[in-house]
DNA sequence: ATTTATTTTTAGACCCATCTAAATTTTTAT
DNA sequence: ATAAAAATTTAGATGGGTCTAAAAATAAAT
């Protein structure tokens, strides 16, 4: 139906979008797909064309009701097939992305719904972020930033804002993971790290650059 | 690192190379993968050109080493996700070919393996095709036709000649499946047809059309 | 408010995979 | 052995996606 590309482009500026409507320019999506203004440009025009965005010269672009459904659609399926390799196959949750961004393009409603079944309908990917349902409602958590939790505060770690092999490698490394139950114990505003207590037993320093991309739910 | 379009042609050329040697004409390339003869002839160049295949004009080609490995792989990666769509998610065999047939692009040797492990290495895919072991070794099967038995001749169904989903379809509906114990009867000289016992109470006519697609082992 | 810098778009080119129509080679038939 | 038929290849064009370099529009700075 549509190609990788195009798909590739939707869930890019869906992204962008959900992030912050006005940063969707022709450089920031360039960017994030690793490509030239100018090929931007190009395939926006097409997008433009089959009624998947609008586009207005050099004002920018929003997608149609249609464009952001090809989007979630897409994103959907991206953390289902995470879910799949995970849980199923043993990949860590570093090493996903990469396969499920080619899983992603597998054009085939009946195989998305079958493996979402397969997998129990979870709820949410080995990063902790949403699945959008069959009908592309996504939930939206309230989750806040551990550098933003206030000392005494139990926390339970839920996702993460830097989605790189080396941070996931590195919360491995100090035996952070989804679930871990995080109480935090001190805050040093000079530099913005922070002490917390995972287990009884084990107490951890962290840096505010670490600590800015850890989300968590209060509890 | 080899395109959708280059993995087929390798496929398809290996397929015909394995029902015959002598049948790879770019007409027959063309007819399997549905597309024109000058569309051949423009991409064997191209793989000739990439060491895949010897290419003389007028002559036909031949797969070399490595244009037989890339192709042995991706009938590899076509036959696990078979497998794993009908054992895992319930797709009957009629079915899953046309997914298997997007999935098998997918690119990344470890999660060929880990799906290989999670299957249980499978030596069979659903329409009792062998799949190539991880080193490109694929079990030559000593199957006959069943329009080929012999009256008295006790066989087991183990492969099809047409994978198309109505002959599937049809097998379904007379309730023959892979593994099903099969007499033969009688064989009518006329038409070719034969007489079947799949169950102490089930007799059944087989048309020799259907008789000459299904392949069975003796025991 | 005019100049400077930045962003975005256009123009023109390239590679991939495909096509049609025409030319060439091989095969078949008489 | 030569003509007719069939198969194969070439030539030239198209669409998808990308690029560089240059032009146009917008934003920022003084």
């Amino acid at each position: 139906m549509y190609s990788f590309t195009e798909e590739n482009y939707l869930k890019a500026i869906y992204k962008l979008s959900e992030r912050e409507p006005e940063s969707i320019t022709t450089n920031a999506i360039a960017e994030v797909l690793e490509t030239k203004a100018a090929s931007v440009t190009d395939m926006i025009k097409k997008l433009s064309d089959k009624k998947l965005l609008k586009y207005e010269k050099y004002k920018g672009v929003t997608l149609t009701e249609k464009g952001r459904m090809i989007a979630v659609e897409t994103v959907r399926k991206h953390r289902l097939w995470e879910t799949f390799l995970h849980e199923k196959l043993e990949f860590g949750w570093d090493e996903v992305h990469d396969i499920a961004e080619q899983l992603e393009h597998i054009n085939s409603e009946v195989l998305t719904n079958k493996l979402d079944d397969f997998l129990g309908n979870p709820s949410h990917d080995p990063h902790g972020d949403p699945i959008p349902t069959r009908s592309g409602e996504i939930k939206k958590s309230n989750l806040m930033l551990l550098c933003d939790a206030k000392p005494k505060q139990k926390v339970v770690m839920s996702g993460v804002v830097d989605h790189s092999p080396p941070f996931l490698q590195h919360l491995n490394k100090i035996s952070i993971s989804l679930g871990s139950l995080i109480e935090l114990l001190d805050k040093n505003e000079y530099d913005g790290s922070i002490e917390i207590k995972l287990h009884p037993s084990s107490h951890l320093h962290l840096s505010k650059e670490v600590a800015k991309n850890i989300l968590v739910k209060i509890r």
